[in-house]
DNA sequence: CCGCGTAATGTAAACGGTTACACGAAAATG
DNA sequence: CATTTTCGTGTAACCGTTTACATTACGCGG
């Protein structure tokens, strides 16, 4: 195995100092086009490439994003992903992708974790879409002094951040089943441990509060926020009687494991129970009958976060921390029904 | 803003050298437990965490590995990036995401460069889950000299790489299609410029032939592996008089696809048209009629990868290239019918 | 009491880049 | 023509670790 090519010997293959090859390598000072044409011509022919090791340690900067999620299986997050790292490798910015599993473990040492790895590789820049920002991981992100941008959190005031517009998403979706004259309505999914838990079940709660129907405990089923959660909500809430008249789910997939269950309980939807879901990821108009839920743009909320990250790295900005909401609508499709 | 604690800060205020504190750190060599003790209070102290790069640098190694996908969208991606991030956290590493994007900028650099940024960052390992490997790119891995796994791939021989069992995916279903008495088969999908692409249709050509039936070419429609190329191949196919009886499709992406175009057309399923995926992504389960398809664990596969990917890298294993065949199975669900 | 092995630690040279500073030559200025 | 800029480049220190080698001190056999 040859030794990978180093500056040096590029530097001295092509009879000039190593500062001439890294100011020609990174455009910093004009050199003379002739010195540059050799000095192109010996990286090509050692096929050279800069150890982005020694870069990142002189420079302090590793051009690369950490990029934190609860569940990179979730649609949700998995196109925002896509399009994080579509965006970064135009910039030249690579990725590190961080799974918290906050579904499955729910142990808030992972996202400290997350922050920590960030400092250690010199991240440029903190995507964190993770759906809790407790006071720990604030304090640990004001340690690492990194710009960051929020995703999906409320309350994380000290950082840039982008979420959906406030008091929309199972308001409007809860208020939907209310115009269309359900009653007893009831609501599953992820816990209220999470800000995202947290702000979907009081969507539900306000939405009911304000139309004045009683909240009934046992229509409300915490759960997690994935297929298998929603489907074992499904079989909890057809274990009821009489059956509520209408599920409202904290997300896209939670209500498709609950609509999958229902129907292998022999439930009809929308005949006997209206479902509604969040996010609108691509497979709910896929889903039969298709679902009526909210959406949530996770494109537009990477481009956002991605966006207003870049303008923190590259200190375009460098004003108070902005918010920006994106605007959501209900979608109304074939799970949900008047009654 | 404080600067960050180095490993001289550490040895300073605990009174010894930057050897012992790196000795203890990595535990290479027996410290003196008292000095020990007093290196680690300085380290919480000062909350002190190893520059990755520095150590990166001086050892040759990152701790992290590159996944290349095709397409991070895709659950059958996702969730084997799930597991590789899980697996990969426990042993310590982690993981950069590379996506290809293949499915909509068709350019066979990006995987060259996804092999560059390798060699750059000094990655420990690759995970090669795009979904092609041509001549090219095996030059470039192999000037990279990095631990490499192929995921996907059936003719990347010089390394070691896991996939389904040859000949099964919609070789299984096609021959399904055909024991449930269908004749007018048709097929979509992914190109065939990919190796997946390839396989695929093949498969499904190798059960047409074996049957004696003709491929009448207008029943070929070649598109790429995502919900919307599926949406495309059903429009097509809708316009199509008489109507095939049956549709393989080259995964459960397209499937779903082309199942929501033709309930938009009109067309039943599988009353008219029998549809067949693979891959069986969970949300195989979850579509109306419940789609007949093929399993294809990610989960198990993105397990073998890292199993054998960690043995390269922690040198366990240094023999010659392993080929793991996944064994899949048909799945019947209620998308296909007797004809 | 000498010499030697051993255990714990220190010294300092890498690793592969970047960049402040210095320098000579050529171009611009007066 | 003398003086100052400007330009292109070289020199060498530095980024934060690891590690081969050197050093010390101590215990022990002869």
């Amino acid at each position: 195995m040859k030794k990978k090519a180093t500056i040096k010997d590029i530097a001295n293959q092509s009879g000039v100092s190593t500062a001439t090859v890294s100011r020609f390598i990174n455009q910093t000072t004009f050199v003379d086009p002739e010195t540059a044409e050799k000095i192109q011509s010996v990286i090509s022919l050692l096929d050279y490439k800069p150890n982005m090791a020694a870069q990142s340690l002189k420079t302090k900067k590793s051009r690369s994003i950490l990029l934190i999620v609860p569940d990179i299986s979730n649609p949700f997050y998995s196109s925002m992903a896509k399009v994080v790292q579509w965006r970064a490798k135009i910039e030249n910015y690579n990725i590190t992708l961080f799974n918290t599993n906050e579904d499955e473990i729910f142990e808030l040492g992972e996202e400290i974790k997350a922050i920590r790895l960030a400092v250690q590789m010199n991240a440029c820049g903190i995507i964190m879409a993770s759906i809790d920002v407790k006071e720990k991981v604030v304090e640990e992100l004001q340690k690492a002094d990194i710009p960051t941008v929020v995703v999906n959190s409320y309350d994380a005031c000290a950082y840039d951040s982008v979420h959906g517009k406030r008091n929309q998403s199972t308001y409007l979706a809860t208020k939907h089943l209310i115009d269309y004259g359900h009653k007893r309505i009831a609501y599953t999914g992820g816990s209220k441990k999470s800000v995202i838990g947290r702000s979907r079940q009081n969507g539900y709660l306000r939405a009911m509060k304000e139309a004045n129907y009683k909240i009934e405990e046992n229509l409300i089923f915490e759960t997690g926020f994935s297929v298998n959660a929603g489907y074992e909500a499904g079989r909890y809430f057809s274990g009821i009687s009489p059956l509520p008249t209408a599920i409202c789910c904290a997300n896209d997939l939670v209500a498709m494991g609950v609509m999958a269950s229902l129907r292998d309980a022999g439930i009809l939807i929308p005949e006997q129970i209206s479902i509604t879901g969040m996010d609108n990821i691509s497979y709910a108009v896929l889903s039969v009958p298709r679902l009526t839920t909210v959406t949530n743009d996770s494109q537009k909320f990477a481009n956002v976060a991605i966006d207003m990250l870049f303008e923190r790295i590259l200190d375009e900005y460098t004003g108070v921390p902005r918010e920006v909401e994106i605007e959501r609508e209900l979608v109304v499709r074939e799970s949900t029904r008047k009654i």
